[in-house]
This record gives structure tokens, sequence and C-alpha cells, in this order.
DNA sequence: GACCTGCTGCGGGATG
């Protein structure tokens, strides 16, 4: 483009944009409307469907939104015209506010940022005059509609657009059902619905994605995915062998394999700019504790730096400034909170440390690097396997975290990821949004909240009975009370519930001790970790000592020593892997085709895991004796293998989902084959199974559910029987199998330096 | 089950 033709102004949507717009798009240096932007603003400039706009992080999403939004306010005046931006994240609404304002402010537009952070003084002065963008978290919107119900029908009366920012880290969790039910209820308060645009990174499969972001599909909901660029992927998986056998302290401080895997990533990206991801909290300390040190014994300056979330936001701000910043090298050690959109700057690698969780997380992590025109994506994954030994289990066998990955990696090459999950009942967040629009309205008859959040809301799963069951249960525990006209009041517990800022989140967070140094606030540690005065801790990627611990300030000191333990964050590997994933595993280990991304150890590890495949011939058998233990490889998902072992429970026997196989303990083959017939052809009611099951409380308001609703909430969100009875019926009495084929086509993947 | 995220309004004191 020359600077006599800035734009294609008269053959795109630019001639469309409020001529302010145009002119501040010029001045900014913009040669091109991306495609996105360019098909995105005659539809939100019309205003007649939903909206979603798929497309990686940081890909002008946000201006292909809010150029035809502003314009389009701009034009209006009475009422005061009004869009809403719901942001997950506080950082993302004051990186928002920053972008935003300057353009709003030549449309003479107001930009109110609204969440915990801004003093109340702002958020008055909104609510005195409204109008202009309100950039918001689903919690203080919660918080608005929970104390200022009486004036919102006036504020939001001008509402022209909803814009949903990381619409995909809303969607499955309580939070997305919450925010569901907020947009609704705020449509209800003006009598009409209102345009809502959701910014996503891309989904598995978009048809399915439509309807996350108006659950009932009463409105059109128009699609833009950014063409993704033809880039290039270089992919690298490096295998590193653990002795079968640790000694103590190897197990507490860090094993051989750990060691070289470190050795190797401080090798590799040393001088560069890259994103290391392992799968915990712990295993973040210790690579970046390690990292660290390996660098002050060799006289560099540190160039590791530790990101997760529990290190205080100046710790991570630390991260971040190191990695923007362009006169050094820095690599960030982190979790998934560097997956979401926080602004870190160009990053050459991304590095796997394990399984990623999951195939779309593995994505979006991916699209952190080779941001620049013309550099390759880079993904380097570094697996860990055992030794084989005499008594090594089928997992390590068939070396279950190699293969996990490579399919993984080929999925993500032929652009599969998971897709949307199916719809859960969401009872605990049913339970909040019930007292909030108590609160709101000052009271509701029972028809109002049946007809309010569930059959025109999001709540649409729960049955009739099941939300008279919640009522009366609400009532018995007196958080509710019906006066003689039927009207439901809220009782001074629920009062006190609702009044509490601890009621707006719809997700539950445990108890943490927070760690201090001197005056500097590290981050926190969970409760149940025993730290007493004088023990040893690695913390944000250092060594401490614990000088006290003040169980009611729930504070503990410490100083830098030279011992240290990890913290021991609490929880086991992995989240629920799709079938789709195991298929892919299976075809992995049944082909002889060479693996060309895979280093000299993992070839090894492949071939062993595949003469496993072979020698057990696991393309015919599923029943595997081993020992008194008979194991069933149904290569299918959690949810399905976890459904089996919970039916073979409810039988009596002890049975276990083991991640690839469902473990039944002292029983033969014969017995097992005949125990399954018999689950594939029964009839199963899959809220007796959840019945059967302990601890089912999970979220927040679980413990104020009828145990009937509690059980039928866990089957709802856990329990997969036509899954289960499908794969038995398949196995027991058809011929040969279905294998997935090769279809689709393959994205070439080239190997790293 | 990994991981992550969020939160009100008053009242007192300083300042213009």
């Amino acid at each position: 483009m020359t600077n006599s033709h800035p734009l294609r102004s008269e053959t795109t949507s630019f001639a469309m944009l409020d001529p302010r717009i145009q002119h501040w798009i010029w001045r900014s240096g913009w040669t091109e409307l991306r495609d996105a932007q360019d098909r995105a603003i005659p539809v939100i400039l019309e205003g007649k469907s939903d909206l979603i706009i798929a497309a990686s992080t940081a890909s002008g999403k946000t201006e292909a939104a809010f150029f035809p939004i502003l314009t389009r306010l701009g034009r209006c005046s009475d009422p005061p015209p009004l869009a809403l931006y719901v942001s997950p994240l506080k950082a993302l609404i004051n990186d928002q506010w920053r972008r935003l304002e300057e353009l709003a402010e030549a449309l003479e537009i107001e930009v109110t940022p609204w969440h915990g952070d801004i003093p109340y003084s702002r958020k008055k002065r909104f609510l005195a005059d409204p109008g202009g963008c309100l950039l918001i978290t689903p919690e203080s919107l919660e918080a608005m509609l929970c104390r200022h119900g009486h004036a919102l029908s006036r504020v939001f009366q001008g509402l022209q657009y909803v814009v949903v920012d990381e619409l995909h880290a809303f969607i499955g969790t309580e939070r997305g059902m919450q925010l569901l039910s907020l947009l609704h209820r705020v449509e209800s308060l003006i009598g009409r619905p209102v345009m809502r645009i959701g910014l996503s990174a891309t989904l598995g499969d978009m048809t399915l994605a439509k309807k996350v972001l108006r659950q009932d599909g009463s409105r059109k909901v128009a699609l833009i995915e950014s063409k993704s660029a033809n880039q290039e992927l270089k992919v690298l998986v490096k295998g590193f062998v653990e002795p079968a056998k640790l000694t103590l302290d190897q197990s507490k401080t860090g094993s051989p394999a750990r060691a070289a895997v470190a050795q190797d990533i401080f090798d590799v990206l040393r001088g560069t700019n890259n994103l290391v991801f392992p799968n915990s909290r712990d295993d973040v300390e210790y690579y970046s504790d390690r990292l660290r040190r390996m660098c002050e014994e060799r006289g560099f300056p540190n160039e590791f730096w530790p990101h997760h979330g529990n290190l205080s936001k100046e710790i991570r701000e630390e991260a971040e400034a190191a990695l923007k910043q362009t006169e050094r090298p820095a690599t960030a050690i982190c979790t998934s909170t560097l997956e979401l959109g926080i602004d870190i700057g160009p990053v050459r690698s991304v590095v796997q440390v394990g399984p990623p969780p999951s195939v779309a997380s593995l994505r979006q992590r991916l699209g952190r690097s080779g941001r620049r025109p013309g550099e390759p994506m880079i993904l380097r994954a570094d697996c860990i396997e055992k030794e084989l030994g005499a008594d090594s289990g089928l997992s390590i066998m068939l070396r279950e975290g190699l293969s996990t990955t490579v399919a993984m990696i080929r999925l993500l090459a032929r652009g599969w990821c998971e897709p949307v999950s199916k719809s859960q009942l969401h009872a605990s967040t049913l339970v909040q949004q019930i007292l909030s629009v108590l609160a709101q309205y000052g009271g509701a008859h029972a028809q109002q909240l049946w007809e309010l959040l569930v059959t025109t809301g999001p709540f649409s799963a729960v049955s009739a009975p099941q939300f008279g069951a919640l009522l009366q249960k609400l009532r018995q525990n007196e958080i509710i009370f019906q006066d003689p006209t039927g009207l439901i009041l809220l009782a001074p517990k629920g009062e006190a519930m609702t009044q509490h800022y601890s009621f707006y989140a719809a997700f539950s967070t445990d108890d943490e001790y927070t760690i201090v140094s001197g005056h500097r606030t590290l981050g926190s540690v969970p409760l149940s970790r025993p730290l007493y005065p004088g023990g040893f801790l690695i913390f944000a990627g250092r060594r401490w000592q614990v000088i006290s611990v003040s169980e009611e300030g729930r504070i503990v000191q410490v100083n830098p020593a030279g011992g240290g333990n990890l913290p021991g964050f609490e929880g086991a590997l992995g989240a629920a892997l799709h079938g789709r994933v195991r298929e892919e595993m299976r075809a992995v280990l049944r082909s002889s085709e060479a693996v060309p991304f895979l280093d000299a150890v993992g070839q090894r590890l492949l071939a062993e895991a595949r003469e496993t495949y072979a020698r057990y011939d696991l393309d015919k058998n599923w029943l595997l004796q081993l020992g008194s233990d008979v194991h069933i490889l149904l290569w299918t998902g959690d949810r399905i293998n976890d459904t089996l072992a919970l039916a073979l429970q409810t039988r009596g026997l002890k049975a276990a989902s083991e991640g690839l196989s469902v473990a039944v303990k002292g029983i033969s083959a014969d017995e097992a084959r005949g125990i399954l017939l018999a689950i594939g052809r029964e009839q199963i009611d899959p809220i007796r199974i959840a019945a059967g099951v302990q601890n089912k409380i999970r979220e927040k308001w679980d413990g104020l559910l009828p145990n009937d609703l509690l059980d039928a909430c866990y089957a709802s969100a856990n329990i997969d029987v036509p899954g289960v009875q499908k794969v038995l019926r398949a196995k027991l009495n058809c011929g040969p199998e279905h294998f997935w084929g090769e279809n689709g086509k393959t994205h070439p993947i080239g190997l790293p330096k």
C-alpha cells in the first residue's frame, strides 16, 4: 500500500466506519483492515444476528468488534447508547481500556472500566450518567444486578451490544453459565434482545460453538473465522528415561530425568525468548529454581522466570516485563496463566513438558510462538518415561505420556481440537442465580423464577420437580421464605449471603497462606501444606527458610535460604482426555510408520510401546489378564472409562479407571466378559450410578442442593452411560472393529534446529 | 482430577 492510497476504502467495509475512526486508523499507520475486521463491520452495523469472531490471540479481534460498535454508538443519542464488554480477566479490562480510550475520546464516547480494583466513586459516576462502553467482569456484573437492581432498567435502557471476550474461557464452566444467566437477566430488564458478539480462539467444531453465546438459539449466529495463514509448524519431541526406582532423595528434590530435561531446556533455549509449560505449579517451581541456579553457577544473568496463579501479581509482572523488554533474552516457566491473552511480546518457541492437557490448550500455547511474519511456530515436547522393569504396568509399557503427546500433535497438525462439551445441569450456579434474582427484585414468585431462569433462561436442563425440590431445600435451610401471598423472599441468612462480596463469584477457591518475605508478598500456598518455622521452601523460583507461621493471619514469613522443598500444590495429574485422542494413540501404536518428529530416545520409546501393543495383540485383545487383574482397553475417553469403572463398582467389583484402561481386581477375563455383556444390555440409570459416588460436592453451592439433584448434577457432568453401552455392544456383538482412517489433510511438520 | 479466574460499600481523613 502507498501513502496516497492507504486503504482500499471504496472496496472494503472501511467506508462504513465513522470518519473519525477512519482518521484514527489512518493515523495509526495501518495499511489495511484484517480479514476478520473487514467481514465483521457490516454484520455488526446491521445488528440483525449474534456473531462469533474466532481467531488466535491478539489478531485484531477487539478492533473488529469495536470499530463498528463505536461507529454505531456515535450515531445514536437518546437514550444514551451503551455497549457492554465482558472479560474473564481484570488485566484484560485494563488493557482494553487503555487501547479504547483514545479512540473513544475522538468520538466523545465515555469508556468505563468496572471491576474490583476500580474505586466506587467511578462506579457511582457511571450509574448516575450511564452510557458509552462499560468494561466489566461477570462477578462485577453480578454485584451490580444484586445491589443496584432498582436502577438497572434505566442504566441498560440504551444497550446496543454485548461483547464477550475470550469466549472459549467461559464455555462449559460455572462462570460461563453465570454469564449466560446475567446477560439473559439484563435483556429481560429492558425487554428486548441485544446483539451478542463473542471473541474466541478457534474452537474445534464451530457449529456447536454457536450455542454457547445464547443457549436457547433464538437468534441467528454469524460466524467469522479468520483464515489461518499457511504457517509453518516445526516440532521436535524428545524422550527422557527415568530409572525404574528412585532414591528417596531423588524423588524429593528432583529425579535424574527431570535434571536432564532442565539441562536440555538450558542448552536449547538460552539466548532467546520462549515459554515452557510443565503441567503443574510444583514443576514450574522445580524447573525455574534449577534453571536460575544453572545461570548463577555459570555466572550468567538469569533468563528464566516462573509464572503461575499462586505467585503474587508483582512477581508475575516481573516475568511479563522480562519477556516484553528487548535488552535481554527471557523464558517463562509457566502454567496456563500465560495461555490467556496477556501481552508478552514475541516468543520463539513453546516447550511442552509432559503431555498437554488437551489439543485445544496445546493450540493456544503454540499460538504464542511465531508471531512475526515469516517465522515458523516451534513446538518442543519433552517426555519422561520410566525404564522398563519386570513389574512395569500397562501405562509404562505403552509409553502413555509419549503416545499421548504424539497423538495430540498429529491431531493438532490436522486442525482438530476438542469440541464444546455437552450441557450440564449447573445446579450450584442456579442456586446463586435464584438468590441473586431475589436480591435484585426484592422478591419473586416461584413461577417468575422458573420462567426467568429455566424456561426462557439458560438452566433449561433442570426439570420442574428438580426446581421445586431446590426451592423447598432452600426454604428448609432458612435461606429463603414464602410470605402469605406466595411471594418468595430472602430470609436473613440469604440476605447476609447476597450482601457479602464473596457471593458474586460462581466458582469456589480454597483458603491459603500468604507467603511474605520482609515486606514483599511472594504469593500463596494451600492451607493443607504443612509449614513450620525452620522448614525450607522453594517458591517463586527461589529457596527460602520459614521464619514464622501465623495460623490466625494465615501469613508465612520467609527469608532467603539455601535449602528447599517444593511447595506441594495439591491435585492429581490430568484433565479428562477426549476419546478422539485415545483413538489417535491407538493409530500411532498399531502403525509401523516412522514418526519423523521424534528424537533417537523418543524413537526407542515408541518402538517399545509398539512392541508391547503387538505382543499383547491389542488390535484384537481388549480384555487383558495381567496377574489377578483384568484390564479393559476400550481406547475411549476418560468420561466413558470413568463411567464403566463406576458401573462395575455398583456391582461390587474393585474397578478403577487408570487412563488407558479400566482395571478390575481379582477377576478372570471370562467373568469380566459376562459382566460387561450385562452392562452393555441392561437398562442403567446414570443417576443411580452417581448416587454411589462419594465426595460429589465440587461446586460452590453444591452443599445446598437436595441429594437427588446433586446426583443428577454429577451425572450430567461426569457420566456417559449410552457411550459405554455403544462401545461394549460393538466389542461384544460385532465383528471387525472400526479404526479411524488417516482422513483429512495432514499439515506438513518440519523439525527445528 | 491438571490449570485458571473474581469480589461491596462505607467511613474517615486529607486535599482543593
